[in-house]
RNA sequence: GGGCGGAUAGCUCAGGGGUAGAGCGUCGCCCUUACAAGGCGAGGGUCCCAGGUUCGAAGCCUGGUCCGCCCACCA
């Protein structure tokens, strides 16, 4: 590849180019292809759900397609002989409606003009034509799948597993025909299985009540019903055999008014409520799923009255011929005609519908085929229950067992022409004949000829088979050997009875395994009004426009960093935006990294000498980013370890470390020079390795180019080659020595966002502590505050600084303290402002937390640690506010400390700043409060409290004017001077300034800091105000 | 009629008995030689309501309210 030769990068990242590139390379290199003689790695394999062959990949495939490719390259990369097996459905019905339609568009002809074997023909060259966009779609996702094993529902392979499963399940009288009432779909003319009824919102309908006279003329009985026009297949009328009202009646007939039939009137304890309506119920038992049952129960005759047309029969006399719906009226006229309609209410009925045709339902008597279900769903709930199979997120469980538990035998022949036609003959004698292959006579009686059941399998009857009818079944084959049982099956949840259950108990049957180890459901996609994409809607969104606008990287990123367990997923542009933003920030990372990388030494380890703080800090920060995603990934936590990813990579490896790099890159120090590019590029290859699943193009493409310039042995050449990131323990200390100086560099930004100084107006500074540790860290890495908070001048002290106040700002951090200098008169207002809101904050934070302390309970129950750790927070809260308290009130002019003598100034740092305007006027030896000092100023300072702090400011206000007058050249910036004013009004509500005194800077600058450890040093206290019940 | 989920910042949503978070949007300052698809900073919360358990509840329990979704043959 050329591009290997490529040392440089283009300005911003072109998706477009990079994205063309690599499928055909990984395909042409055969990475993705599985090798199930190769059984030194672990297997781990996934079938993908096939989509329906004539469609068109939406978001939910996408969103599919994203997580499972995400799971296999994470797997490939971690040394596992993965597999990920593509197909198609044939999807019946669906597919052969939208031929049909096509047909009727373009030749004006249904598919009984053309003929069974001419249609099919059609179908067959519809899904030739069409069938290939899927694998367009798949590729442009980037998704790796093993091309060469490719399979279709209707391929000879899965159809021979078809007839195979169908025949044997005869065999074991698992599949049985039979004339039962089935869901009719008078539209698509084919039954349906109970789960591709929809029953929307109920609907409003009537209940018509009409009577039938009794034939001795004695007295008439009232039903109700809202299908008027079934009552002509009325064959008997039910009341409660308690009931009273009707006990006189029962034994005797009723007379039809429209047919003139006698009809019985029987007791039925099971079907009638007494309490419902009249207690009287007309019995249609062709025509409704409770009266079918109650006609077996009694031995009613079964009347047809509506024909698969939804059109009325000649059983139905006056009205045959009819539409079901003209029907329902005229039916009413007829009966109101002989004066017996008593009479219509509203009434809301839940109404079942086609799930494909939306039409009206009609339960219809029939022959067809079921599967015997009950045996095949007790071994597929056991499994769940001992932990064969498990499903994520967990409360799926429930709702999988809830269905297999009360599961209906499952009717699984249709009426369509498209699918594997039922391996069913008929004798001239109707005796049945089930086989494998066609059979040339009866198998019963020997004679023929036979005709074959016209009838083809419901889809999801191959589908069922999917996990092994591709890999070979029923021959035992060696990559059922190693890929049975698949280790994930990744699926929207919404069909885990359609699919996920069948294949449970399909597997365990002919497999005598489950189909796969874990099942994670995903969530739904919906737009970004949170409705669910529809063709209806016309809110499908086809990924390939997506990919083509923002890049497959960026929808993929996506939708991993979307999907949390257990909820749907808005997909808006402006989050694909961002990760499109972020793909071109991990661009630009390496395209820095290869500006700097001259000289650089690929052996391991080079450079480790000369690593300073910095380095063995992103280090760290690396392994715990490796650690958090790789846990988040076993965990099937798409998102946390999408978000991992990118804040690693974003806010740790670019906003600081490459900033924090620059020294030593850009510097004369070799050895320096080498650890930076050394480490950059550690952090940089486990970025690009860590992000290969979620963003495999841009990542690999960055790799190469990378892999060329520091022509390392570790460097493979393909990214999906590399060993994804070792899990490992992570240099704690490495962290916590380099945390204050990001704190430090947090503080002095704050201090300059707050003060209103331009970003790189250098500034001097002094660093104060008593910690030898902190200290240490400053003396050894100091200089990174130079640079990366302009500061031209550092000096540190062994204890709190006292240098005059009115020329600086003060940050209390953990453990030490930053003044910040600015070489003029500081805005009084300001500073004190800010200070207030900090001082508030650490108050509300300390006597919450002294409040919790007081409590005898609270140290005698909770656990010691927690109590340890509050203790110590309180100290620190108690010491940040004794100092910021020493440092308002030289400000304020309120109270200034005395000096101390001796000089305790310890070091100083300078900077070479070539801007540096004004060297700040060297120190003076700087005065020192002692301690005792300090504790009398804390001590005043808790006293005077909250409601000292509007007097302070007016004393500084006073002070501020004081400064202005004598210091006339070194007037503050007129913006500043305003904002000061514009603040002021801002103290003033109580309520306000505590909410922004939460917001006070040690937070924040916590929380600029990055995660440490199981507990983020960026987490100041900050309960909140209305539990210290101050903001009233 | 059952069952399940949700309600947290302006929006979209994570989190989850011990110091309330992200992205986007908003406001301010920066064209700092990797990136303006950028950098730095700021503002923004009654974690739906009411009880309860607990030393401690946004989280757990009970009961509501309002949104979704799934299942179910009530004439």
């Amino acid at each position: 590849m050329t591009e290997e030769k490529r040392t440089e990068l283009a300005k911003g990242y072109e998706h477009r180019d990079v994205e063309a590139r690599w499928g055909p390379f990984w395909r042409e290199r055969g990475f993705f292809h599985a090798d199930e003689k190769d059984r030194s790695r672990p297997p781990f394999s996934i079938v993908l759900p096939p989509p329906n062959v004539t469609g068109s990949l939406h978001l939910g495939h996408a969103l599919t397609a994203t997580l499972q490719d995400v799971l296999i390259r994470w797997k490939k990369m971690s040394g596992f002989n993965t597999l990920w097996l593509p197909g198609t459905d044939h999807a019946g019905i669906a597919t052969q409606m939208i031929v049909e339609k096509e047909l009727k568009k373009t030749e004006q002809k249904s598919r009984h003009d053309l003929g069974r074997e001419e249609f099919l023909r059609r179908v067959w060259a519809w899904k030739e034509k069409y069938g290939s966009r899927i694998g367009e779609q798949h590729k442009a996702l980037g998704a790796g799948l093993d091309w060469e094993r490719e399979r279709f529902t209707m391929d000879e392979g899965l159809s021979r597993a078809v007839r195979e499963v169908f025949v044997r399940l005869h065999e074991e009288g698992l599949v049985y025909r039979e004339k039962k009432l089935i869901n009719w779909c008078p539209d698509c003319h084919t039954a349906l299985s109970d789960l591709e009824v929809e029953q929307k919102d109920a609907e409003q309908g009537e209940l018509w009540s009409f009577a039938y006279p009794l034939v001795d003329g004695s007295t008439e009985v009232v039903v109700a019903t809202t299908r008027p026009e079934t009552m002509l297949g009325d064959t008997a009328v039910a009341v409660h055999p308690d009931d009273e009202r009707y006990r006189a009646v029962v034994g005797k007939k009723v007379r039809h008014p429209l047919t003139g039939r006698e009809l019985p009137i029987v007791a039925d304890a099971i079907l009638v409520d007494p309490k419902f309506g009249t207690g009287a119920v007309k019995v249609t038992p062709a025509h409704d799923f409770n009266d079918f049952e109650t006609g077996k129960r009694h031995g009613l005759a079964q009347l047809t009255v509506i024909g698969p047309d939804g059109k009325m029969t000649a059983e139905a006399g006056p009205v045959a011929g009819l539409d079901r719906f003209e029907a329902r009226k005229r039916v009413k006229e007829l009966v109101a005609e002989q004066g017996l309609d008593r009479g219509t209410k509203p009434h809301l009925l839940a109404i079942g519908r086609c799930q494909r045709s939306q039409t009206i339902l009609e339960p219809l008597l029939s022959d067809q085929w079921y599967v015997r279900i009950e045996p095949l769903a007790r071994p597929a709930i056991e499994a769940v229950e001992q932990g064969k199979t498990r499903f994520i997120p967990e409360q799926w469980t429930n709702t999988y067992m809830a269905w297999m538990r009360n599961i209906h035998d499952w009717c699984i022949s249709r009426q369509l022409w498209w699918g594997h036609q039922i391996p069913a003959w008929y004798c001239p004698d109707g005796h049945v004949t089930v086989a494998r292959e066609t059979p040339s006579a009866c198998g019963l009686c020997g004679k023929g000829p036979l005709r074959q059941d016209e009838d083809v399998l419901d889809t999801w009857f191959s589908s069922a088979l999917w996990p092994f009818s591709t890999m070979g079944w029923p021959d035992r084959t060696e990559t059922l050997g190693t890929f049975y049982p698949t280790s994930v099956m990744e699926t929207g949840h919404d069909i885990i009875f359609f699919w996920v259950a069948r294949m449970m108990m399909m597997g365990l049957h002919f497999m005598g395994e489950v189909p796969f180890r874990t099942v994670y459901l995903h969530p739904m996609v919906r737009d970004e009004k949170g409705q669910k994409m529809s063709k209806t809607k016309g809110n499908v969104i086809d990924p390939l426009v997506i990919t083509e606008q923002y890049g497959a990287d960026a929808l993929r990123f996506t939708l991993a960093a979307l999907t949390a367990q257990g909820r749907d997923l808005k997909l808006a542009k402006e989050r694909i935006e961002g990760y499109r933003a972020f793909a071109n920030k991990l661009w630009n990372a390496t395209r820095f990294a290869l500006m700097n990388l001259e000289g650089f030494e690929a052996s391991p380890g080079a450079g480790a000498e000369g690593r300073t703080a910095a380095d063995r800090w992103i280090l760290a920060r690396t392994q715990r980013a490796v650690n958090e995603t790789v846990a988040a990934l076993e965990a099937f936590k798409f998102n946390e370890a999408a978000g991992t990813v990118y804040h690693y990579v974003w806010h740790e490896l670019c906003d600081w470390y490459i900033e924090l790099a620059k020294e030593a890159l850009y510097g004369e120090d070799a050895g320096r020079k080498r650890a930076a590019q050394g480490t950059l590029v550690h952090a940089l290859a486990a970025a690009l390795r860590l992000l290969h699943p979620f963003m495999p193009f841009i990542t690999e493409e960055l790799w190469h180019v990378l892999r060329a310039k520091v022509k390392g042995d570790a460097w493979p050449d393909s990214i999906l080659a590399a060993p994804y990131p070792a899990v490992g323990p992570v240099d704690e200390a490495a962290e916590r020595a380099f945390q204050p100086l990001l704190e430090t560099i947090d503080a002095i930004r704050n201090v300059r966002g707050e003060m209103n100084i331009p970003p790189r107006a250098p500034l001097s500074i002094d660093i104060a502590t008593e910690d030898p540790v902190i200290r240490g860290a400053f003396d050894a890495d100091g200089g990174v505050i130079a640079r990366l908070a302009s500061v031209s001048h550092t000096e540190l002290y062994a204890a709190q600084s006292t240098r005059p106040a009115p020329t600086s700002a003060v940050a209390v951090c953990s453990g030490f303290e930053v003044r910040v200098h600015f070489g003029h008169a500081v805005d009084v207002a300001a500073e004190l402002a800010r200070i207030a809101k900090e001082f508030e904050k650490l108050e509300q934070d300390l006597a919450s937390i002294e409040k919790k302390l007081a409590n005898p309970n609270f140290v005698a129950k909770a656990p010691p640690e927690v109590v340890e750790k509050d203790r110590l927070r309180a100290q620190e809260l108690r010491e940040k506010r004794g100092k910021l308290g020493v440092h308002r009130d030289m400000l304020s002019g309120a109270e200034r400390p005395p000096r101390a003598a001796g000089a305790d100034r310890r070091d100083v740092m300078e900077t070479n700043n070539p801007n540096d305007p004004s060297k700040p006027t060297p120190a003076q030896p700087a005065s020192q409060t002692t301690m005792e000092q300090a504790q009398q100023v804390i001590s005043t300072v808790a006293e005077v409290g909250k409601a000292a702090v509007s007097a302070v400011v007016a004393g500084a206000e006073r002070a501020f004017e004081k400064i202005e007058k004598a210091m006339p050249a070194r007037k503050p910036a007129k913006k500043a001077k305003a904002k000061a004013q514009a603040r002021k009004p801002a103290r003033k509500p109580a309520r306000k300034a505590t909410k922004a005194a939460r917001k006070a800077a040690p937070r924040k600058a916590a929380r600029r800091s990055v995660k440490q450890g199981k507990k983020p040093a960026r987490k100041v206290a900050r309960k909140p105000a209305r539990k210290g019940g101050q903001r009233r």
